[in-house]
RNA sequence: GGGCGGUUAGCUCAGUUGGUGAGAGCGGUUGACUUACAUUCAACAGGUCAGGGGUUCGAGUCCUCUACCGCCCACCA
């Protein structure tokens, strides 16, 4: 085979192994009654998107449940799709747009979606193409879109019931705004953090004679105040309440009240009021009926309501209502402060609170059934800790603002009666269908709402919508609920917690069994990979590198069930090398097996008695290994599953057998076992390594000359079954005794310093007549693994003179040393060395001892000297012990 | 502030319902190109399992307290 070379190249082999693949539509999937259906739906990426590692683990997962299950016999659909990201994908397409001075608004509503469709078309299926080359083997021939007609139907469809049953309601809200965006977002969609801002302490006239403070950091709000707030317990303010305060540049009387949500202990205890612009304020205001007074415009300006500082950006406003009341003296002083507030997700601007009319869910009636299904454990987390955290948040779940001011998404199916809303109703009709005129009064002075729903609105229809739902068709019962999600935590709430509740309301059933939650990819340091910290690895650099099954390997055996995963590009040696590993111990089966000797029936060969004990023991190991293999699959253990493969290959398969197969490589049993486990090895790999593994598996009959059909690949080969009669413990634990003595032998002559290679000759006595059977009919094995010239046994032999022994539980080993080594000579070098060592070690010490070498020198370096202190020591240590064995002739 | 999780070898982590001497990978040290593989092979050295207390014949594993780290949610101007 020297065609074969000895280090595996993926290039080569990934793209040509897919396109065979697809071409023998081995991902296609069909209603077959005859098996049984195991589906996942894919976590929709979005379409703006590039893989990034957290994908590559994710789809990794998914595609490992999917062959593993295709293999097993179920009809394993993996439905994949993308989501129209509204938000992110008009971002993307405004900054385009923007190079050309334009605006969305320049542009017109159909001119601009019509952009973002051609956007979509060129760039929407970069992420497919990307999944491929991972090596994801999902039904592409069922990819959808969230936007697709058939899709945007079961929006409407979802929508209309949602109004009908009264769980959909517009209503005047303070929503998360994002003057940059300029729309709507979800709390989940603003995500809190830390900023260094200021909080200003402001003079509140009061109209009869002096004044109050206030503490704010958003100065800029007071224009908008309706109302003074202090607590009702607060006795230092206690007569204040109800009297009227002056508020200041706007010269509004506005009245100060009492409400025990106010903290006394914070800033002066007195708090202004603006319902408009905060979330607390409004609630407040609701309890005291309070005026609502905007003061700002969608785009984060100040509108007229303003005043003076009408037009101004908020922020420069802040600074010039700053200046404002210091020329008043109504500025008393400023802190520094440190508080949180939202940004939005997508662009980082500081949110907004903002009072307008939003469309929202009403969740709670949602949520009830949701937490059912998962309390019953018909809903299972895994890791198990996830349930808690999806109950916690369900139980006190908040309504869920879906519209969104943006253009690209579904549009939101309402419309606007002018006539009847003339006639003094409200005038809102709600319709799947788009309409011409009001079904209630024929006018045709109809407008339909300008907003688009919440990406997620779509999103969470995913695992019944891609199926054509709400369409009568047979897929949805066949493939519906799907098995296991598999997802990031980020979206437990966004996405999947929605998911469970949508599958409840409109089909009556859990939209999955099981859903597993991945960890968090981070750099080495613990950070989130990200592009602002520059500390990204890239998927595509490591497949180009190192090959898909390299970083689909590396990545799962490293992630710890469900915890998070701290990468670097070194660690994805781990993969290459074991890649490397499997092509060579292949390319080794491949040199040696002949077919001509294969031939025999593998099922009569298992029933066969007469064989050897390293095969029974490879064999018996096997079929434990797939043992535990299956077991881990099917707890999601993904890691432990591919850390049982990798010791198996390479350290049982590859360390043992191999080498001791090269003994007896012509002998029919040695030939049919090397082929067997290898075969099925394969398999149990290729869920995992699914493109190297089909390389070999294609090599392995073409060099055997089995013809198979064009289309046989491995990966629709059936899974090997465990065959119990195969395990034997005791054959185990009697070829554990030949291994163990194998390792002493060498240990002890490493210990003697005695070159691997050279032969010597060695006894072992046993303690019974079992092993010393054992040991001499396999004494061969011994002698060539731990490289022996001879190898005495006997039962209870004595220890010659001169020699160094090993005890193990059923045998003794003795090796001598006269005449092997030159115990003089021997002596004199280990003198030598142990004053070069204690040399190297005072020099060290005097180091750490050395003030000034102290003060310098950084901490890792003296770290590295302690640590080559404690090796020295070591070393010395074992010096001294062999010279005492010498010194005891 | 509320919730969840973690602390085991230098690093990243296993350790399944408490039970034979505490494991793996990487890294380190030493040696070897032994006819598949130097992306390799062989050998070695590293741990009072964060700390205190308790339950038990027996605790890395269960309970409790403490310390430190991380994540999620809330958000008091």
């Amino acid at each position: 085979m020297s065609q074969i070379p000895p280090q595996y190249n993926p290039k080569e082999t990934e793209d040509k192994w897919y396109r065979f693949w697809e071409k023998n539509n081995l991902f296609s999937t069909k209603i077959n009654p005859s098996k049984r259906a195991f589906s996942i739906v894919i976590p929709p990426p979005n379409i703006t998107g590039i893989l990034h590692m957290g994908h590559a683990l994710n789809n990794t997962y998914q595609d490992i449940l999917i062959r593993y299950k295709r293999m097993q016999g179920y009809e394993a659909l993996w439905m994949p799709g993308t989501d129209h990201a509204g938000i992110a994908t008009q971002n993307v397409v405004e900054r385009q747009i923007s190079k050309e001075n334009k605006t969305r608004e320049d542009l017109g509503r159909e001119k601009f979606l019509e952009k973002l469709w051609q956007w979509k078309r060129e760039y929407g299926d970069t992420i497919i193409h990307q999944l491929k080359k991972l090596g994801c083997s999902c039904d592409w021939k069922r990819t959808r879109f969230t936007l697709d007609e058939e899709y945007s139907e079961a929006v409407r469809e979802v929508f209309v019931r949602l109004y009908e049953k009264d769980l959909i309601y517009q209503g005047d809200y303070i929503i998360n705004w994002c003057p940059r965006c300029k729309t709507a977002l979800s709390d989940e969609e603003a995500p809190y953090s830390e900023i260094q801002g200021n909080l200003y302490y402001i003079r509140y006239p009061l109209k009869e004679s002096g004044f109050i403070t206030v503490a704010t950091t958003r100065p800029e709000t007071i224009l908008g105040d309706t109302a003074v707030c202090i607590n009702p317990k607060d006795k230092r303010y206690k007569d204040l309440v109800g009297k009227l305060v002056i508020l200041p540049l706007m010269n509004r009387e506005i009245e100060i009240i009492s409400d025990p949500f106010v903290d006394m202990e914070f800033g002066t205890g007195i708090v202004k009021i603006t319902p408009a612009h905060d979330p607390y304020d409004f609630e407040i205001a609701k309890r005291h009926n309070l005026e609502f007074i905007l003061v700002m415009n969608p785009d984060g300006t100040m509108n007229s309501n303003a005043g003076e500082f009408f037009g101004m950006d908020r922020f420069k406003a802040r600074e010039a209502i700053l200046e404002a009341l210091r020329e008043r003296g109504l500025l008393e002083k400023i802190e520094p402060y440190k508080y949180s507030c939202g940004h939005c997700y997508r662009c980082h601007t500081i949110i907004e609170p903002y009072l307008s009319k939003q469309w929202f869910v009403r969740m709670n009636p949602l949520a009830k059934s949701a937490i059912e299904v998962v309390k019953k454990g018909k809903i299972k987390f895994y890791p198990r800790r996830w349930r808690k955290v999806y109950l916690n948040w369900m139980e006190n779940i908040k309504d869920w603002c879906i519209s969104r001011q943006i253009w690209w998404g579904h549009r939101i199916p309402v419309y606007y009666c002018k006539e009847c809303q003339r006639s003094n109703t409200d005038g809102i009709v709600v319709s799947k269908i788009k309409l011409d005129k009001c079904p209630k009064c024929n006018s045709v002075d109809l407008c339909q709402d300008e907003d688009v729903l919440d990406t997620w609105f779509s999103s969470w229809l995913w695992p019944f919508a891609t199926f054509g739902w709400p369409k009568e068709n047979k897929d949805l019962s066949y493939f519906y609920p799907t098995d296991v999600l598999v997802t990031a935590p980020e979206i437990l709430f966004f996405w999947v917690a929605r998911m469970i509740m949508a599958g409840l309301e409109f089909i009556g059933e859990i939209p999955f069994k099981a859903v597993y939650i991945h960890g968090t990819v981070r750099d080495i340091e613990g950070r989130k990979m990200s592009k602002s910290l520059g500390n990204i690895i890239d998927p595509l650099d490591i497949i180009e590198h190192c090959g898909a099954d390299a970083l689909r390997f590396s990545l799962i055996i490293l992630s710890a069930t469900g915890a998070d995963l701290f990468l670097s590009e070194e660690k994805f040696l781990l993969g290459r090398n074991f890649a490397n590993k499997i092509w060579n111990a292949s390319r080794f089966v491949l040199m040696n097996l002949d077919g001509k000797l294969i031939e025999a029936d593998l099922s009569e060969f298992s029933r066969k008695e007469k064989l050897d004990l390293t095969e029974e023991w490879i064999l018996s190991r096997f079929y434990s290994n797939l043992k535990k293999l299956n077991k881990a699959l099917d707890n999601y253990r993904f890691s432990d599953a591919a850390q049982v493969l990798y010791q198996f290959f390479w350290h049982e398969f590859c360390d043992w057998y191999l080498e001791l197969a090269k003994l007896k490589i012509k002998e029919k049993n040695t030939q049919i076992t090397l082929y067997k486990v290898l075969r099925e090895t394969l398999k149990c790999l290729h869920p995992f390594v699914p493109f190297i593994t089909e390389e070999i598996w294609q090599k392995l009959h073409q060099s055997l000359g089995i013809s198979e059909p064009q289309n046989t690949s491995i990966m629709v080969q059936s899974w090997p079954q465990v065959q119990k009669k195969m395990i034997n413990k005791v054959t185990e634990e009697r070829m554990q005794i030949l291994i163990d003595s194998i390792i002493a032998i060498r240990n002890l002559k490493a210990h003697l310093k005695i070159e691997p290679q050279r032969r010597i000759h060695v006894l072992i006595s046993t303690k019974d007549r079992e092993t010393e059977d054992l040991i001499k009919d396999n004494s061969s094995y011994i002698i060539n693994l731990a490289r022996l010239e001879n190898l005495e046994i006997a039962k209870n032999l004595k220890k010659p003179e001169s020699s160094v022994s090993k005890v193990l539980k059923s045998l003794n080993i003795y090796i001598p040393y006269k005449g092997v080594i030159d115990i003089s000579k021997e002596k004199e070098k280990i003198s030598k060395e142990r004053k070069e060592i204690n040399q190297r070690l005072n020099c060290s010490i005097s180091k750490l001892k050395d003030k000034e070498f102290l003060k310098k020198a950084p901490k890792e370096l003296i770290e590295k000297e302690e640590e080559k202190i404690k090796g020295l020591r070591r070393i010395l240590l074992e010096l001294k012990k062999l010279e005492k064995e010498l010194n005891e002739e």
